[in-house]
DNA sequence: GCTTTAAAAAGTAACAT
DNA sequence: ATGTTACTTTCGAAAGC
């Protein structure tokens, strides 16, 4: 009896020591990230819950927290990506990434794909673009979804040249490569995505 | 059921000929092959025609993957073994071959709209940021599919044609039932 | 899970011209 | 700015870490 109770004691000691860790390790990406604590606590939620479901098995701790703030941005609409969840963690990206799709679907969360739409504020904000530009980045892009135009194209390629297109035809003209930067994309794919999104929409040859 | 080709891009086949064999003596045999048992415990050789690469572990195992048809995957292994054969005459002329993979491709003749198909679609996997096609899983038969928004698609895991073809015609079915296509 | 092989799909990246 | 090469994903077998 003693021994059975002396073991859980152990037991529940490390689950708590585990616990303190991976929040500490969550504080630490979160604050990095620059993320709100809404997000920090939606991830908190989603790490508990796999705890809970015994989905650490396996698995480092560092990985789950990663993947569950990986969620939590998607779920609050304040996308990170892979590679910027996996540069702050000591993760690679292929971790979080296949951890991410093992909780998602242990967990039975659904999480539509990231839309571009959920970069704009961010990206806009980091190059000092304007509410209006922000819009009409926002318009491109829903155009875009309509027609097609993202199926399968990278969501902040898309997201960096609809703010592209954006600035300039308000004005507030950025270089590709100031927003390539900010985006993490390559002048090239903004190239491709402008090219493709002016062409198949309306806008004239106005860039 | 809609008919739809396919086109085998690669197979994956494996063998035993019931013999253990010493690598070493065997590359004798054998030209360009590499090595480094530190690195993988298989022997790499690539045959010339048909164009495959093979495989080759002591235990008298071995995999070949690269051919473009079943017949060319078989012929491709009696080439590797015959070869084999000539430092080695123990080893019999008979043995058996497992075709273990097909991968086809094939097309849906219409554009998807990804972000549609994930959230009609059962079974799917759609991560634009990492890959641009979405996985679809189908259990009868047991084939994972890549479909792309210009209506590719790539098939894999059947283990015969008709496995590989059946794959391709249910998920084009699917998709028309839920009016993707 | 990793290591090695081959192959397609389409997008993106890295480096060269 | 364009071109080439290469990596992302899926699958399976092999022997062993």
């Amino acid at each position: 009896r003693l021994r059975k109770w002396q073991r859980k004691i152990r037991i529940s000691g490390a689950t708590e020591r585990n616990l303190a860790f991976a929040l500490s390790e969550l504080d630490r990406d979160s604050s990095r990230l620059g993320l709100p604590r809404s997000v920090r606590e939606a991830a908190s939620v989603v790490y508990r819950s796999a705890v809970d479901n015994k989905l650490i098995r396996g698995r480092s701790i560092e990985g789950v927290v990663a993947a569950s703030l990986y969620a939590a941005c998607r779920r609050c609409n304040v996308p990170r990506t892979l590679d910027e969840i996996a540069e702050v963690s000591r993760v690679t990206k292929k971790e979080v990434g296949r951890t991410y799709r093992f909780l998602t679907r242990e967990l039975n969360i659904k999480l539509p794909p990231t839309s571009p739409v959920d970069y704009v504020p961010r990206f806009a904000s980091e190059l000092g673009l304007s509410g209006e530009v922000q819009s009409r980045a926002i318009e491109i892009i829903e155009k875009a979804m309509e027609k097609g135009l993202t199926s399968g194209r990278g969501p902040t390629g898309v997201a960096a040249a609809a703010l592209y297109i954006a600035s300039v035809l308000l004005g507030e003209r950025k270089t590709q490569r100031d927003v390539a930067d900010i985006a993490g994309v390559t002048e090239v794919t903004i190239r491709n995505r402008y090219k493709e999104l002016t062409e198949q929409l309306e806008m004239g040859v106005t860039l | 059921m809609t008919d739809v080709d396919i086109k085998i891009e690669n197979i994956v086949a494996s063998a035993s000929i019931g013999k253990d064999i010493v690598l070493t003596e065997v590359s004798k045999a054998l030209e360009g092959v590499d090595f480094n048992r530190e690195q993988f415990p298989g022997l790499v050789f690539k045959l010339k025609e048909p164009k495959t690469a093979a495989l080759i572990f002591s235990s008298g195992k071995l995999v070949c993957t690269g051919a473009k048809s079943i017949d060319d995957s078989k012929l491709a292994i009696k080439k590797t073994v015959d070869l084999m054969r000539t430092v080695d005459t123990e080893i019999p002329h008979e043995f058996e071959i497992k075709i273990q993979n097909i991968v086809a491709s094939a097309n849906l003749e219409s554009t998807l709209n990804l972000e549609a198909v994930a959230l009609e679609l059962e079974d799917t996997e759609y991560e634009p940021e990492q890959f641009p096609g979405l996985v679809y899983r189908l259990s009868d038969p047991k084939v994972v599919l890549l479909l792309f928004g210009s209506g590719k698609v790539v098939c894999t895991g059947a283990k015969t044609r008709s496995d590989a073809k059946l794959g391709v015609e249910r998920a084009y079915d699917r998709l028309s039932e839920l009016d993707l296509i």
